[in-house]
DNA sequence: TTGTATGCGTTATCAA
DNA sequence: TTGATAACGCATACAA
């Protein structure tokens, strides 16, 4: 590893001077940014970005706070994240918190301040923390809940993915439509739940259709996974609740849904309609494929580096939160809209 | 942020001391210590890592370079490393190879002399690229591809896994098992699909069943989806082949001939059994579920852990490569042994 | 336009 | 047992 030092013996000027070639500083004589140049080439000179650091206090370096990878969710979330990052020329550092609250703090307090930005999806996080951490390090939280905290944050349409799919039901003739994965607790950290049921409501009242408490389906865990799917159907139709449609607030609910349903005998989507919210791979390769909404992960990520751009440049208002809304996307396949079958055609 | 120099006229004592409490360097008398000890907590002074890679050329940091993470293998991977890490003290840089070589090797030159250790899985490198890697940085490959190259492995029991299944099946009674996922490019890039190849012989030998070419399927690309693993399946039944059991080199092919195999009217596992290999999420939660072999993700990260310690402690051999096989674990669901059907029970 | 001196926070060397 | 001094590689302030 040649240094600055040997650089500028090789060209025959100071250190000062390479260092002025390699940040792109003006005041520098193009024969001598030649000969520097060629010397940097020639001994394949780069910069230590650790001495870098070190001076400058600045860091290319963002965490990346996600509370699983093994979920596709954020798996996704996370390759798209590291994707952009890329191009904006930051290295990424990701961190698992199991979403835990004291998880997410103890990684800020520990790498925040050498971290040039976070990027968080905080779970257990209160509103003081969220203002602790954003002291720490410029933040942008990627989640459904809000804080009270001057953080940027980029969500999901919840509410009016929901809304939309309710309306995609309802145009199709549907009337008694299920929610399934429905949360009254009012816990902040069950956002995601509770937007997303307004967003059902919204729908039918869009539709004209009534609210009926009886199709409202809670499956009394945050675990959105297709056991519980399946258990929230079981029940209704055990209860002898008449229902021609069901809305998944997670593709994992509506895939437990689908099995439930048809378990009971019911065609898909002749009988019942099955849709789910997230656009997993599974809802693609689900037989009859999963009508799902996309939530706009790749958007999400690009929108939230630029905002961290702008608060590691300073370019952020300082005392408010910014909001991004991302654009979601209704994939419609044969779980609503019946069709061919079969999402192997070759 | 408080430094060594504001602890150390706190404790009135000179850095030099400080630094010696810190690291647990012997030569300091109880007393200094304990005064040390004591301004360290009141200042809550915590060394700068930044500056002590810059001194040293030591770093807690450790790369972990996948070809994606937005597939069920990697992320489980990338997860399981993470936890694995933490225990060791080593924070994780992951980077995105895409699978190509040129990135694989550009990520090296770029963060390579900055990184303590590297987990690799790579799939574009050649032997010679492997052996310029571990010559930069202290590697270990998480890969089925073997490397003539001084580089520790840890891999997976491809070929005693798909052999076990094979056995498993053979026990059952089924005599005419094909195999989904073959490769005769003799690729190096390919060896999973030759190793689990390899792995269907043995199997068969064990079982005393004749090797028929007409049931090894090649899938014709390496990319291991349903829709492949269906497309052979048909493929195979358009052909006229008689079979009674499939075994998917992957969990993917293997769900992708699940939906065949019923999709041409035929019961599972009553007339054809259909087992996979990675033991996905998706394996459990398909229906009928999926027999399929367990790899060790978690041995995996644990050995690989151990053994990128002993590379960067020096404790490890020069000039050889050491290889890990991982238990596999032979996860036997209804697409194999029947049973009640349904994963949704409760 | 270019160079010198200094310091970021830590550890290594060597002397006391 | 302890401390003074220098150095890791770079960038900043200031001088020339």
């Amino acid at each position: 590893m040649s240094t600055m030092h040997d650089v500028a013996l090789r060209a025959g000027v100071s250190p000062k001077t390479v260092s002025r070639v390699v940040n792109g500083e003006p005041g520098v004589s193009e024969r001598t940014r030649e000969k520097v140049t060629a010397a940097i080439a020639e001994l394949d000179f780069r910069p230590n970005p650790v001495a870098r650091n070190l001076r400058t206090g600045r860091t290319g370096l963002v965490g990346l706070a996600l509370p699983h990878l093994a979920q596709p969710y954020f798996s996704s979330l996370a390759e798209a994240i590291m994707r952009e990052a890329e191009r904006h020329d930051l290295t990424v550092l990701t961190e698992l918190t199991g979403g835990d609250a004291e998880a997410e703090l103890a990684l800020v307090r520990e790498h925040g301040p050498y971290l040039g930005g976070l990027l968080m999806y905080p779970v257990g996080l209160s509103d003081a923390q969220a203002r602790t951490v954003a002291r720490t390090v410029p933040t942008v939280f990627m989640s459904e809940r809000a804080y009270d905290a001057p953080v940027d944050r980029v969500a999901m349409a919840n509410r009016e993915g929901v809304r939309a799919m309710v309306a995609h039901m309802a145009s199709l003739g549907y009337t008694r439509i299920a929610a399934l994965g429905a949360d009254h607790s009012g816990l902040p950290e069950r956002a995601s739940a509770h937007l997303r049921l307004e967003g059902y409501r919204d729908g039918l009242r869009d539709a004209g259709l009534p609210w009926l408490p009886e199709l409202v389906c809670e499956v009394g865990t945050p675990d959105w996974d297709r056991r519980h799917g399946a258990a929230g159907v079981r029940r209704l139709i055990e209860a002898g609740v008449r229902f021609d449609a069901v809305v998944g607030f997670a593709d994992a609910l509506a895939l437990g849904a689908l099995y439930a349903v048809r378990e009971a005998g019911l065609r898909v989507p002749a009988e019942v309609a099955v849709a789910g919210f997230d656009d997993l791979d599974d809802a693609r390769y689900a037989s009859p494929s999963l009508t799902s909404v996309a939530p706009g992960t790749a958007q999400i990520a690009r929108e939230a580096l630029v905002l961290l751009n702008d608060r590691m440049n300073g370019t952020a208002p300082q005392d408010t939160g910014r909001l991004i809304v991302a654009d979601f996307e209704l994939t419609v396949r044969e779980s609503t809209l019946g069709g061919m079958g079969g999402w192997g055609g070759a």
